[in-house]
RNA sequence: GUGGGUAUGGCGCAGUUGGUUAGCGCGCCAGAUUGUGGCUCUGGAGGCCGAGGGUUCAAAUCCCUCUAUCCACC
């Protein structure tokens, strides 16, 4: 079910056929954690701004509205009006951004929820548990995303628990996708290598996770503070390691420079919250970098976000009225933003497939960098 | 007209018994943010403290006059 279609160096052009449909990768994931993008862009919206997939998170639907409710509709993707796949992160990330909150034990780890404070129980089995019950596409093993900087043995026992958890994760999922009642028996699992910014670790983590074949791999524990070269030889160390006949997903990241270097290092996955945060505090991607839209300059221009770009909010609206609506704190400026931020990503992957397809994704990657660093 | 209150950056206010470069919130101007708590954080600009005079080594702070404004009463 996933096809290499063709090579350009590493950069790699596949597709992963899914009982919700076919992925075309490379491809950026549009970070929907509660079931809705932030910035209220409907899942109807998502149509036209060409998004493959939504990214929904465990813990977050867990604690509200339930799992046992969304399993009850029907699943996710009928409760949210998205046909296409749906891939779901496993809480682990949570681990690391609700530190405050959290205790980690072998068995899993306790939390007290961000919404009332109650004690909320999340293990492997438990959060494969709740990702069935979702019905999404595509599941991510639970695991602990270490912080950056982290000594060497904490992250040695970090990832060795990680691993172990990543085998009850298997054997549960197989036991889910074995009964009558699951939504989504086709479920897929992905694996998450850890390692933080140790490459023996990493490697030694990569070969130990690929011995346990999963449906595709991820890299996680990146862009969590480390330098991005600091990420770019992660990638290329850890690469060799992960089966090529797998799809590779790096977790949470990142800038468009970032993904068109991932990219040419072979990663097929990708997701971050940037296009949406970003876009709701005045941040616009655009073809010559990333313009703050709240800045004075901008007061009385006219002109579209991106004049190359053929998004809805940029076939119709000013820069002066879309930096009047954030001012104003008027929920259509943090619309607007997020759609056109999105629809710029989505667009970024279509013409990095392009590229790739044409084989002249170097010339492409290099004139695109050139194009961020112009100024507006 | 009488009595009382208040005048401090664009707005709203603190400024202790007079004591070094007058603070705070909002706003403004910038910057951060990478498997999302519609957040949060970090910088920056901007004030002859209503006007004039006096007391004092020293006044936003005490005294006098004026101006503006608010409240009550006639």
């Amino acid at each position: 079910m996933y096809k290499i279609l063709c090579k350009d160096g590493n950069a790699k052009r596949c597709q992963l056929e899914t009982v919700h449909g076919t992925i075309q990768t490379p491809v950026f994931m549009n970070v929907g954690t509660v079931g809705a993008m932030k910035g209220a862009v409907s899942t109807q919206d998502l149509q036209t701004i060409k998004t493959q997939v939504v990214l929904c998170n465990t813990y977050h639907l867990h604690v509200r509205p339930g799992d046992d409710i969304v399993k009850n509709i029907g699943g996710i993707r009928k409760f949210m009006v998205w046909d296409k796949p749906v891939l779901t992160d496993s809480g682990g990330f949570q681990v690391f951004s609700l530190a405050k909150l959290r205790k980690i034990k072998e068995e899993g780890v306790y939390f007290n929820s961000h919404i009332d404070g109650r004690k909320i129980f999340m293990g492997p089995e438990e959060s494969i548990q709740i990702q069935s019950n979702i019905a999404s596409t595509i599941a991510m093993a639970f695991d602990e995303c270490p912080p950056h900087p982290a000594t060497r043995e904490y992250m040695k026992d970090s990832i060795d628990r990680t691993t172990r958890w990543l085998a009850r994760c298997k054997k549960e999922m197989q036991r889910l996708n074995g009964l009558d009642t699951t939504l989504n028996k086709s479920q897929l699992l992905f694996g998450i290598n850890q390692g933080g910014t140790f490459e023996d670790i990493r490697i030694e983590h990569a070969k130990k996770i690929t011995d346990m074949e999963l449906d595709g791999y991820a890299l996680g524990g990146l862009a969590v503070g480390e330098s991005h070269e600091e990420m770019y030889n992660i990638i290329e160390k850890t690469m060799p390691y992960l089966p090529e006949d797998k799809p590779v997903y790096l977790m949470g990241v990142g800038t468009p420079a970032n993904i068109l270097e991932a990219v040419e290092r072979g990663v097929d996955f990708f997701d971050c919250v940037y296009p949406a945060r970003n876009g709701r505090h005045g941040h616009a991607y655009t073809n010559h970098g990333k313009m703050n839209i709240l800045n004075k300059r901008y007061e009385l221009d006219d002109k579209p976000l991106d004049e190359e770009c053929s998004c809805p909010v940029c076939q119709t609206y000013s820069r002066a009225y879309i930096r009047h609506l954030l001012k104003a704190k008027e929920m259509l400026g943090l619309r607007l933003m997020v759609t056109h931020n999105l629809y710029f990503y989505n667009t970024l992957m279509e013409e990095i497939r392009d590229a790739i397809e044409k084989g002249c994704y170097k010339e492409y990657k290099n004139k695109k960098l050139e194009g961020f660093k112009e100024e507006m």
